[in-house]
DNA sequence: CCCGGTCTGTAGCATTTGTTACGCATTGCA
DNA sequence: TGCAATGCGTAACAAATGCTACAGACCGGG
């Protein structure tokens, strides 16, 4: 039985496109903060993300990254999909954090499961649509929101159950694609109404209701 | 013969494919700066363009209008297709530009087509890449590049073979998500140096070069 | 030809964001 | 323990953008 099929979508296929699938199938493993693809690589296949998670992002022309988006287990990269459909280059850099194992299944391979097996069919409309989406909603909040609000937005949406984001002010410059300072400008503010507190490479949120008003967020 | 048949994709389908589709499709028409559909309408089907062009936007909270991107004929509406595959209700809004004529296919023979039809998977693949590409490198651009850099870009990237593009300040403002005013005083800069010239509702560009370099863009 | 609506040109000020430049704290490693 | 690397806090300044306000130009319809 193939890694794959810890995930549901894969266990459903026909049975001549699991052979298919068996054939083709590499698998991966990257250390922590490994760069899995740069920016103009070709891209042999389709990337499911196993364990772990992979980061994409870009590069701006002063050296600024900027996150567009993260792959988590069952996840499939939906920027090689665009490439191995049309035969492009890869548009970003892509980085592994933790110890990620990465699925590999060839071009060719997921070009004919996708034309006969339903559940490939769905899997990847929905990958490409629920980026759109994100994409769509990233443009719209960066014209219509002002970064301390995309800040406090950010902070609520991805801090754990117990209130605590492990996250360094640098990263989190490259994930709203400003600079560290001006993230500590705008924590400085939170830390001043006591709505979070800060640590060394992360931060507390104490008074999420707060957060929320600022973020324009219903709690 | 029925009207989307001017389109290549169409023609490609087998005869049963055709023959649903004949049966499904209804075709609309629009006439200039109507609305077509509002956010949070919900979606009947793939919209196709078959003549005139759509134009897809958001407004933020203060108003303003920020454009997406256009649908011209022989394109399909991506955000519909999204929401007819899972049942969301459409994100933003949508106005038609000159007479324009609209293809619909209701959702259930879409998704059927999908499932058997080769040419509308590619299709519909083809469509969600293309955006998630565009919409990609517009964010990307945000990030990286300035207000007046965008502004030379655009207007390079959409002035006809005269040089001339035929916009009010107020609607490349609402391309640009910003303000009337804004695109005024960037424009102001480019006619003291010559390199445009300004008439009521169009702008002429006089010295691309010039644009090129503040845009970035190699000529 | 006149008038109301739309488009444009400008000015000045308020805010937000980016930059530069430090100093200190914490961590991990030699 | 000492040192280097990394992360954080802060200040002052520069630049970009947004907002408000107003005046004149142009256009089409009555």
């Amino acid at each position: 039985m193939n890694e794959l099929e810890t995930f549901e979508v894969f266990r459903t296929l026909s049975d001549p496109g699991k052979e298919q699938l068996e054939h083709g199938l590499l698998v991966h493993r990257f250390p922590k903060s490994q760069i899995v693809i740069q920016k103009g690589n070709s891209v042999s296949g389709a990337y499911v993300v196993i364990g772990g998670q992979l980061r994409v992002f870009t590069i701006t022309p002063q050296g600024n990254e900027a996150t567009l988006y993260f792959i988590r287990p069952g996840e499939i990269c939906v920027l090689a999909l665009n490439c191995i459909f049309n035969n492009l280059l890869y548009p970003a850099w892509v980085q592994a954090e933790a110890g990620t194992r990465v699925g590999v299944i060839p071009a060719p391979v997921y070009r004919t499961l996708f034309q006969h097996e339903p559940p490939i069919q769905n899997l990847t409309i929905n990958a490409l649509s629920v980026l759109v989406f994100r994409l769509m909603s990233e443009l719209e909040e960066i014209h219509s929101l002002k970064l301390d609000e995309r800040l406090a937005k950010f902070l609520l949406l991805r801090a754990g159950v117990d209130g605590v984001l492990r996250i360094t002010q640098s990263e989190l410059a490259a994930h709203l694609g400003t600079t560290r300072e001006v993230i500590a400008r705008l924590i400085a503010k939170l830390v001043a109404e006591k709505s979070v507190e800060t640590r060394r490479g992360a931060i507390a949120i104490k008074r999420p209701e707060e957060l929320a008003k600022a973020g324009s967020i219903g709690l």
